[in-house]
DNA sequence: GTGAAAGCGCTAACAA
DNA sequence: TTGTTAGCGCTTTCAC
């Protein structure tokens, strides 16, 4: 095999010169059929691609955006929220023709030291976890590229994000419980340091609200994402004798813990006490049938910032906005 | 703001050359101190940043490795396996300074028609589900960029792959069944065209053979990966009142349905049935604590292709040579 | 020790 | 319609 071909090598072999050939794979000029023939059999007989490098360096764009991967989000087992919103951006960059870079740098501490870090190869950026990713969120800035936030930032003003109604998602929980018959529902709720748990409990307190009750303090417990999490806050109110006839939980897989817990007591799940999760509709096809999920769609909310943040980029849209995703109640029959 | 900072801009206001930058910024030559400080200062000053895109253009290096994520990977609720290997991936590139590019062109049908689409901007990739991934797989060759496969290629001469032992993972399975008392394992495996479904096959069978027993072939079903093929070929098998003491399932999803589908019909798992599943120690943390995994660690072999890759690439390893992962056995007590 | 200048492969303004 | 050429921002040889 000869050496790898570049636009002068098509070129000469086509008997025109780089422009032409520039010109004929770019339609950007009017060139004879004759002369686009030969550009494309030469192009063809040395099998030429263009260097995306050299095309990024000279129109400055690089049909490549950054999702910043922050590293709690990495390693902990059963994350489908995170992989759930990757493949919406996915499967949004595919339909626009964008290549999409994880960045996991700005995780290690010596990171930080390194301000000279070299500029990311990218035309913009999908950034999540908000508050706290502020070294990467500098840097787009700094760097003038475009982003869109997953999730509510802090302030809101000049920037594009897109989230979830969280206050309605555990309200239409809530709702959804007592329409059963619950009286006495256990919320396992997310730490109390996220923004997103106030949210929650602000669901779950007007669903009492509607129906006049008081919401009993007793009943609100924590757990951090995580299935074991669930199991241990559920066996915790088992074991304290906790009086409950429902458990709705910050997510599904706190969900997947407390049935656990419930079905080792030999507790009917759905049966006696309903269980509900919030959140991630990619856990769907693994969680125990049982449960009953308000749906975040992670999903859309990852595909939804890509395609904004792709207006963005082409200038579609100048003005910074925001797009809040309805939460909806998805019942699962036992198949 | 002024303008972005180009090495030019900083070398004219630290009174020097371009190359002094350059050289300042990489230590690939003495520079006075003096001088070193000042180009540092300025380039402090001014916020610059060197521009990954030239420095690739010009270097012909990105230190940006590609992954070829096939659509029938994603959109899979609870494809954990892929996942797991990319946070293996992930965690070694972030070691090497590299960053990962998600490739997922070449799904569409159009694509393969494009001979043309631009050389990618990345130094080497890593390939999975090897088989069908020709496309990718020979855009690689064609621009003779270095790769690593997951999986065992068709043929193995002249490619680096990491993969698992299949077999030794069924067998230690099917022992560990018949240890705990087994006698009729019901063995859920994958469907019949993966090569793989050949593998786990045989380390039942010889499970089997080192106790002198047959293979009862009313024992094997199929699933296709998904909590509910599991969900559904357990339940068929209990319709049909076959006759078995353990189940052994081609992955922990299948092996979660196992499960749900013997508790609905009031059988206790795991001490009247116990129900094991295969691979993926990304799902440990969300499975019931009712599964004992063999584990194929798709982390570690995400962990292992990358950094074989990028030895590959810095040439420190020429000749092609392949890793195979020996499974371990994982028995979760109940918490 | 430092600087000048020639690339890296492509695009696009300017000429013809 | 097509060609010439000046960049894009950086690295690195060659010269001093």
């Amino acid at each position: 095999m000869q050496e790898k071909a570049t636009i002068e090598t098509v070129a000469r072999r086509a008997g025109v010169s780089k422009s032409t050939v520039s010109y004929v794979l770019s339609g950007k000029r009017k060139i004879s059929r004759e002369i686009q023939e030969r550009v494309l059999k030469a192009a063809r007989e040395l099998n030429y691609r263009p260097n995306q490098i050299a095309r990024s360096l000279s129109q400055q764009e690089t049909r490549i955006i950054g999702l910043y991967v922050p590293h709690r989000n990495r390693r902990r087992s059963g994350d489908f929220y995170f992989y759930s919103m990757l493949e919406g951006v996915l499967d949004s960059l595919d339909a626009e023709g964008y290549r999409l870079l994880l960045n996991t740098s700005g995780n290690r501490p010596d990171d930080a030291e390194d301000p000279l870090g070299t500029a990311l190869p990218i035309d913009g950026g999908i950034l999540m976890n908000l508050r706290k990713d502020h070294a990467y969120l500098n840097r787009l800035q700094e760097e003038r590229k475009p982003f869109v936030a997953i999730g509510t930032p802090d302030t809101t003003d000049e920037v594009f994000y897109v989230d979830v109604d969280l206050v309605s998602a555990s309200f239409l929980a809530t709702r959804h419980l007592f329409g059963r018959g619950a009286r006495r529902i256990f919320f396992i709720n997310s730490p109390e340091d996220f923004i997103q748990s106030r949210q929650r409990l602000e669901g779950y307190t007007l669903g009492h609200s509607e129906l006049g009750l008081e919401v009993d303090k007793a009943l609100v417990a924590r757990a951090d994402f995580k299935t074991e999490d669930g199991y241990g806050a559920t066996r915790k109110a088992l074991d304290a004798k906790l009086s409950f006839d429902a458990v709705l939980c910050c997510n599904d897989n706190v969900a997947l813990g407390a049935i656990n817990a419930l079905r080792e007591a030999q507790i009917a799940v759905p049966d006696k006490i309903p269980v509900m999760g919030m959140g991630g509709s990619a856990i769907g096809g693994i969680t125990s049938p049982a449960i009953t999920t308000v749906d975040f769609s992670p999903y859309d909310m990852g595909s939804l910032a890509a395609k904004l943040l792709i207006e963005v980029i082409q200038r579609k849209r100048i003005q910074p906005c925001h797009t809040i995703l309805s939460p909806k109640l998805i019942i699962r029959e036992t198949a």
